[in-house]
Formats: C-alpha cells, structure tokens, sequence
DNA sequence: TAAAGTCTGTTGAATTTTCAACAAAAGGAG
DNA sequence: CTCCTTTTGTTGAAAATTCAACAGACTTTA
C-alpha cells in the first residue's frame, strides 16, 4: 500500500489528514488494496453496497445497463478519486452501478461502516473522514448537475457544445484532451455515435471546432 | 418559527438532535423565515451561494435556463426537504440553478457557513449537522443517479416508462400521482410536452396504463 | 511485418421527435 | 353561472436522431 501513498495522500477522503496518522489509520479502517486487470469488474451491478473504492492507478468508468442491454456511461474515474460513496453513505443495499477497469487498475477498499459507524466519538479522524466525505458528497452533487446540463439539451449539437465548453472552462484554454474515445462520448452524451461523429464533422466544417482523435479545440 | 417546528422535525438535517435543543440551535445558527408567493423567485440563478434553504410549507422548484430559454426542471422541492445545500457545501460562489415558489411558501435559510465553520470543536450538534449533511447529499446523489437514469433513456417512451415504475415502486403500489402537471412532467423528462400526451395516449390505448390527471396507474 | 481486431467517419432509409397551431377540457375569478 | 385563463390532447409537416452497413485508418499482437 506504501507506494501508493502520494496518491493516497491527493484523495479529498484524506484531507488535513496528517501523512504520519494517514497509515495508521488505514490499518485501523481495514483498507486493502486489489489489483484488476484491464475490462475486469471492480463492483458489479447488484451486489452489495459495503465497500467505498479508492483508484489508486489506472483507469476506471462507472456505467449501468439498462434492460436492453445499452451501456450508459456515468462517469469516468481517476486516479486518487473516491467511487461508490454516495451508495455506502445513503444506506442503499445493492449497486445500482457497475465499475469496470478500462486500463489495469489497483483500487483500495475500506469499509463504510468503518467510516461511519465505529468509534467515531473516540477517534478525531472520523469526524474529519466525515466532514471530507460530505465535501466529497457536494463536489459529486455539482458534477451530477453539471452532467443534466448537458443532458437536458435536446439536439447532439448542443449536447456535445455543452459539454466541451464545460471541459474548455475546467481547462480553462479552449484546446484540450477528453477522457474519452468515440464511442465512449457518445454513451456520456447520450447520443448516437455515428450521428456524433457526423456532427463533429460539420462544427469542423463550419469552422467552430478542431478536432483530433480525443483532443479538440474551440474556436 | 415555531408554528413550523413539526415540520422543521422531519427535516433530515435535524435528525437525532433532541427537540428541545432544537430551537436553541436554530437560534445559535442564524435561521431566519421568509415567505414567498406563488411564482416568486427564492433563489435566483448567478446569486451568491451562501444559504442553504429548508421548505417549511408550499411547493418549489430548482430550476435552471440555458441560453435559449429553455426551462429544465431538476427537482421537486416539498416541506421539510433541503435545498441548495450542495453548492454551499462545495463552496460554489455562485448558484447555477433558481428555486422558485410554484405554491406560496415558507422558507427557512441557514448560512451554511455557521454550518460548517463556526465553532465546530465546541458545539456537539455541529459534528451532528455535519453528519446529518454528508447523509442528505448521499441521499440526493442517490436522487441523481434515478434522473440520469431517466433521461440516458433515448425515447419518451422509454423515459416515461422509466419514471412511472420509479414511482410505483416508491409508492410500492401501481396506482400513484405524480407532483407535476403535463408540462412539467415533460420538462423533467426532457421531453417534447405534445408528444408525451400522445406518447400517454398510446400506452392507455395498449392497455399499459390508465392516466388521470395526475394520478397514474400501471397496468 | 503481416494479420486481426478496433475505432472512426460516411451514407441513406426508417423511425422519432420537435414544432406550431388549434380545439377541447378543466380550473379559477368575479 | 359565465367568462377568462390555463392545461391537455391532436394533428401534420419539418427536422433530427437512430440504425445498419461498410470502408479506411489506426492499434495490437503474433
């Protein structure tokens, strides 16, 4: 688990967590750490919302399958970044979700309960985990939010306009990489991917955006 | 403020703090109650985020508007339940939604800063509050995930399909209403509102379900 | 390097959605 | 009760999306 601790120490779970408690207290909230294997299931949709996950390395998406068998995809995860949170926290007993690794992940595990449930008059660290947790909770929120924005447009246009404005905000340049393929932004879109592509072709044709394989620029 | 107490009760964010400390609280916290009227604005998009806002009587809606006017619906707000926590929470300067007033409504506001910064080492209900809070925004992450799980639907039929079995199984009955008139029902499903009447047509004409005003049954 | 597999852009036809306009129904005010 | 306003259902034409199929570019693997 030690060499993973940079990361370990960027996850907003761990906030003002001093490095030398970090540790320690991760042994004492029982975290491990599994390795998966590219196109491997990290949770799979169903089971049990016990576990918070933590990606430590590689590259993971969060997606769920509706009963025609459409793969919608929720989120995309980074290294450092907390999943399956809101699950554990709102008490819900299966996932409604499932993680898949997209590149060879390792992922650490702790048990919610630990977090919420023991000791948590004795230790400091739990009311600190807890007010991280609620931080972590509200940033999610804003990001659901700004995920309708985008799905509330009713033309791909629009859609993927919203989208890349949002992605030229974060870049804060109006050139930047998206964490996706093709197919991929159309799923977070929700749009068909040929019509996508042929969208993107006639923004480049009208001038408003380049684009080359996943990095675009606005123009 | 007091005329509102059983309300103020349910809220979530009260949870296991003893009612007699309850009012003291409110008191130490700031809380202050304005009334609306139909139609007001609560909270108006571009504001400063610095309240957080508790329905105590009428009916809301946290709306947002793009550039073209369109009006998308995100949430229902009714008596007792939080709002506009997130972007407090996440420290967002300003808001990117309105709350308006759909019935005359009474509104109590927090600064969410005497939430989450004030004192919190001395005042035992703060680490509550907080605990309370991270519980509330699992909760309404939870919320998102069943919208999104709407709208990544392609058809208004399938949209439709999608929310009214969310409903029925909220109700654990077949038969149900719904809090919104046609209109709104078309905007939070992101729909064109001509064609769900014609799309709630159909699925009474198939036999799938009977509609009546607002009120639903799956058949 | 060759072969196999994956990703992307393009096309046209079929299907859906959107849009605008109107009439019927329901609700509210006086 | 009647008038006026709002909501709902219906329609057909226009526009957009979806779908399936394919070819070329790019990657990966053997």
């Amino acid at each position: 688990m030690k060499k993973f601790l940079e990361i370990i120490k960027k996850c907003p779970l761990f906030d003002d967590i001093k490095e030398e408690e970090l540790m320690k207290m991760l042994t004492c909230l029982g975290a491990h750490v599994e390795h998966f294997d590219k196109k491997y299931t990290v949770f799979s949709e169903g089971s049990p919302a016990k576990y918070i996950g933590i990606l430590l390395s590689g590259n993971a998406q969060v997606v769920q399958h509706d009963y025609y068998g459409n793969r919608n995809l929720l989120t995309e995860i980074r290294p450092s970044e907390v999943f399956a949170e809101a699950f554990a926290c709102a008490d819900i007993p299966t996932l409604p979700v499932s993680v898949i690794a997209i590149e060879p992940c390792d992922v650490m595990f702790i048990d919610s309960a630990h977090i919420l449930h023991t000791c948590s008059n004795h230790c400091t660290f739990h009311q600190q985990l807890i007010y991280n947790l609620m931080k972590d909770l509200a940033a999610k929120t804003i990001l659901f939010h700004r995920r309708i924005e985008i799905t509330s447009k009713r033309s791909t246009r629009e859609k993927l306009m919203t989208y890349l404005m949002q992605r030229a905000k974060d870049a804060n340049a109006n050139s930047f990489e998206i964490p996706f393929d093709r197919q991929e932004l159309a799923d977070y879109l929700e749009v068909d991917r040929s019509g996508l592509s042929a969208e993107i072709g006639k923004l480049k044709k009208e001038g408003v955006l380049d684009a080359q394989k996943n990095r675009f620029t606005l123009l």
